[in-house]
DNA sequence: CTGTTAGCGCATTCAC
DNA sequence: GTGAATGCGCTAACAG
C-alpha cells in the first residue's frame, strides 16, 4: 500500500507540507530550489496526492459519473466509447451505473454517484420525467442528458432527431409502392415515440398505416413477434412495407419472415432505426436510420467537461443529424 | 448542494456525532429511543454521509474498478454486464477504465483507480506480463485478472479455457474433409495463442495446415485480409477449412468469400470463436466457439467480492467452459 | 449506552 | 517564499 503521505515528503525533504502541496498545484509560487528538492523526492517515492483527501480539503474529484439503461446493448458501448474517448484526454475517470430501465435503480445510481462526490454526470434517463432529473438538478452538479429531450429549458441535452429521422425514413417508403404500412413500436421511450411521430407526420396522405405496440427489445423478441403480425395484418396478401422502430428487433422479423417463405422486400419491405453493426451484415441487409452515437457520445461529454472546467452554464441543446441507409431489406 | 453534516444532525438529534455514526454502522448499540429519534432527523434532512470522508477515515469506498481493453467490443459488453449484475447486488459502484490495448494506458488507468481508493479491481490485461499486474500485486489491493491465465501462482484469474475451446473446434474439423487447413490468428493476445495452439494440438496427425498471422480485429479487417489468404493458399483449387480465431473478423472473411464466388462451406468451410450475436444471424451461420462471458464477469466479480468482503485470500484460478457450435459455414 | 478525543491526508488562509 | 494553524466530514478507541 502506498502509505506515503505529504508529511512523509515534507519530512524528507525539510519542508512544511503547505510547500509540498503548492508545488503540486501553483508550483510557480516555490523557489525553483527546494521546489526541485521536493519534486526529487515525490519522485523517489512515486508519491501522489490521495484523492479522497483532496476531495474532503474541496478539489474536484476527476471523476464523472455516467447512468445508462444496460451495458448489453451496442447503443451504450459506443455512447460509452464516445464518453470515454473525450474524458480520458482530461484525465477524468468514468464511473458508470446501469438502471437497467428502471426509475428506482436510476436514482439509486445517481444518488450513489453523487456521495462519490463526482465532478459531473451524464445521464441517459429512462424517462425525461424521470425523478433522477429533478434530483439532479436540485443537486446543483453540472450534467447533461443523452438521448432525450429535456423539456425543461434549463437542462442540457444531447440527442438524436429522431423525428427528423422518421420523417427520412417515411420519405423514403413514400417512393416505393405498398399497400399497406405496419408500423412496430418496440418499446416505450421517447425517442421511440419520436421516430414513430415523425414517421406517421411524413407519410403520404392517404397511406393505409397501422400501429403496433409492442415491448420488444431483441432480436428473439422480434422473431417471437412476426407471425402474430403476419396472421393479423394479412401480409401475406397485401404488398407490405414495416417500420420497426429498432434495428436489432427488425432482424428478428426478417429471420422469421424468411422462415414462414416470405420474400424481402417483395412481399414484405422492412426498414428499422439505429443502424447497428448486424444490419449491414444479416440475411437481408437492412434499411435503417443512423445515427452517430459515438459522436453523441463525444458531444455530450465535451458540453459536460465544458461546464466542469469552464464553469459554462447556458444549457446546451444538441440534436445529431440522423442519416438514411437503403439496403435490399426495402429494395433499391 | 447537500451541505448537511453528520455534526448538522448530531445538533439538531441533540446527541454527539458518534452516536449518529453509530446509528449509521453498527445502530444495535444505541439504546432504541435515541435512535429513533436521530432516523427521525436523518430522514428530515435525507441525510447521508459523506463517502469521501468516509473513505478518508479508513471504510471501504464501495467502489471497484474494471480495466478492459476496448468499450466497443461486444465481448466486453458482456463482461460488464455480467460484473454489473453481481456488484450492483452489493451496493458497489463501477469505475472503469479502458487500455485500448496499451500497455502505458492500462497502468495509468490502474493507478488512477488506485488512487480513488477502490475496493477491488477487475483487470482484463493486455498480457499476463503487464507491468500493470505488477503494480496491482505490489498494491495489496484485492483484484482479479480477467480473460487471461496468470502465470504467477498467487494471482486468481477467471478466464475462459481457449485451449480446450480450440480443441473441439480440431475435432470437429477433423471429422470433415478437407485438402488444407489455414489457420488465421487474428491478433497477439494470450487467449488467441490458446486457442490456435489447443486447435493446432488436435488436428489429426497429417492434416497440411498452415498458419497465418496477422493484426486483424474487425469485420472490416477480414474482409479485406481475405482476397490475400484466397490467392496465397489457393483456396479456389484446394477444398479448404479456415479457422479464423474471432468471430468478428471470421464474419468479414465470409462475406468477402461469397462476393468472390467461392461456395460457403462447399468451398471453403470456416470456423470462428467467440459466438458473437453476429454469427448467428449473418449470411452464412457461422460454426464457432463459445464462451459465457457474461458467466465470465459474473465469477470473476463474485471473486473479487469475496475476497474484499470474506477476506478470502486463496487465490483462484477458473476457467469457464467453451462450447462447440455448429452451423452452416461448416457444414453439418 | 454515550460523549470526548484523535486522527485520516490534503488545501488554504494568514502570519512571518 | 515559507510555515503554522484550521477545516473538510467521518470513524474508532477510549473514557465515562
Amino acid at each position: 500500500m502506498n502509505h506515503i503521505t505529504i508529511d512523509d515528503i515534507a519530512l524528507e525533504a525539510g519542508v512544511s507540507k503547505s510547500t509540498v502541496s503548492r508545488v503540486l498545484s501553483r508550483p510557480h509560487l516555490v523557489k525553483e530550489k527546494t521546489r526541485e528538492r521536493i519534486l526529487a523526492v515525490i519522485e523517489k517515492y512515486s508519491y501522489t496526492p490521495n484523492v479522497l483527501a483532496q476531495g474532503l480539503a474541496g478539489m474536484p474529484t476527476k471523476n464523472i459519473g455516467v447512468v445508462v439503461d444496460e451495458f448489453s446493448n451496442n447503443f451504450y458501448i459506443d455512447l460509452l466509447d464516445g464518453i470515454d474517448s473525450v474524458i480520458s484526454e482530461h484525465k477524468y475517470t468514468l464511473q458508470v451505473m446501469s438502471s437497467l430501465w428502471n426509475p428506482d435503480r436510476e436514482i439509486q445510481g445517481i444518488r450513489s454517484m453523487l456521495k462519490n462526490r463526482v465532478d459531473g454526470i451524464l445521464l441517459a434517463p429512462v424517462s425525461s420525467q424521470s425523478p433522477a432529473v429533478l434530483e439532479l438538478k436540485k443537486s446543483g452538479i453540472p450534467f447533461v442528458m443523452v438521448n432525450c429531450q429535456a423539456a425543461d429549458p434549463l437542462i442540457s441535452y444531447v440527442s438524436c432527431d429522431n423525428y427528423k429521422g422518421g420523417a427520412l425514413l417515411a420519405e423514403h417508403i413514400n417512393s416505393l409502392d405498398h399497400e399497406q404500412i405496419i408500423i412496430v413500436s418496440v418499446f416505450d421511450h421517447e425517442s421511440v415515440r419520436d421516430r414513430i411521430k415523425g414517421f406517421e407526420d411524413h407519410l403520404r396522405k392517404g397511406t393505409v398505416s397501422i400501429t403496433r405496440y409492442s415491448n420488444a427489445k431483441t432480436y428473439r423478441d422480434g422473431y417471437d413477434l412476426a407471425p402474430a403480425v403476419v396472421d393479423y395484418d394479412s401480409i401475406r396478401t397485401k404488398k407490405t412495407c414495416l417500420f420497426i422502430s429498432n434495428d436489432y428487433v427488425a432482424v428478428g422479423f426478417i429471420a422469421r419472415f424468411l422462415e414462414m417463405g416470405i420474400a424481402i422486400p417483395e412481399q414484405a419491405a422492412v426498414a428499422g432505426f439505429d443502424d447497428i453493426r448486424l444490419s449491414a451484415l444479416c440475411r437481408v441487409p437492412l434499411t435503417t436510420v443512423s445515427q452517430s452515437v459515438q459522436e453523441m457520445g463525444r458531444i455530450a461529454a465535451r458540453t459536460l467537461m465544458e461546464k466542469i472546467l469552464l464553469n459554462k452554464t447556458e444549457p446546451v441543446k444538441y440534436l445529431i443529424e440522423p442519416r438514411l441507409i437503403v439496403r435490399e431489406s426495402t429494395g433499391f
